[in-house]
DNA sequence: GTTGAAAGCCAGTAACT
DNA sequence: AGTTACTGGCTTTCAAC
């Protein structure tokens, strides 16, 4: 699927605000209201468009510690990877984890209400798996930056 | 502002999936539609829900590179911080940076077409900069796991 | 908090270019 | 692909409880 321009500008500004409403946004990308309605359809029919969400303060919900936890697996073997993704998939206090090439297999951030609550985690998923290696833990100090966006240019 | 067991609710739902409509949310938190409604007006008000915004498949848009760079500052100095701060804030390739304790100071996640414009990106945002002592690239094979949601129990 | 009602706007469809 | 025209439903607000 080719995205023209059009498309473009739509997705830009539904990922900056995605309860626009229709009639504004096809005059924002120059379109009438029915013909921008089709193709907003038709993003989130073909999958363009995976998920509609409200984000929410991070400060404002008790959740205080984000960490970086980097992962080294004891070998790289496909089953063992799937294990260990899906028990990831499967964990609430992992926001990102990515597969990665270097000393390390994953890097994956983990927000937790405290310290207490991350040892919990490191005992529940980290610590009862045999296929891990070793990890290492950085503290972050503060979120420089997150963004949902994806740039369309 | 404290949330109750129907404004987490509320959030709950919200933050998988904000295009619900109010008489429905009513419902799945056992709210009548104009208390409803009143209470996510309030969450927005007070920026408890800070956005609202569609997700893209990233696989979707032509930006098929994931890397993970790591960062070492030349010295703690706050203002290096700040101005480093700022550049990764302007740099829409930037997709998460946290500032960290560890041996390096930062990490982000770094999403772009190509190595090409990878290259571009380190050209312009780490050579350039001469309070960054080095950094270190590893390469995204998958990202396992991304969201956008905070767990509230 | 609730119900009930009213207003207006919008989403979503239809018919057509 | 695009348009105009329509309508059913929803948001949003209000009053009264």
């Amino acid at each position: 699927m080719e995205l023209d321009n059009i498309d473009r500008k739509i997705l830009t500004v539904l990922q900056r605000n995605n309860r626009i409403a229709n009639v504004e946004l096809a005059e924002e990308v120059g379109l009438s209201p029915p013909a921008c309605h089709k193709r907003v359809k038709r993003l989130r029919d073909e999958n363009i468009i995976v998920g509609d969400v409200s984000l929410l303060n991070p400060e404002l919900t008790g959740n205080k510690l984000t960490l970086l936890v980097s992962v080294e697996m004891e070998r790289d073997r496909k089953e063992i990877y799937d294990a260990f993704k899906r028990v990831i998939n499967r964990s609430s206090e992992v926001k990102h984890c990515y597969q990665i090439t270097g000393n390390y297999d994953f890097v994956m951030v983990v927000v937790v209400p405290d310290m207490q609550a991350f040892e919990e985690f490191v005992d529940r998923v980290l610590h009862t798996d045999a296929n891990i290696r070793k990890f290492q833990t950085s503290v972050s100090l503060r979120t420089v930056k997150t963004t949902t966006e994806i740039p369309l240019n």
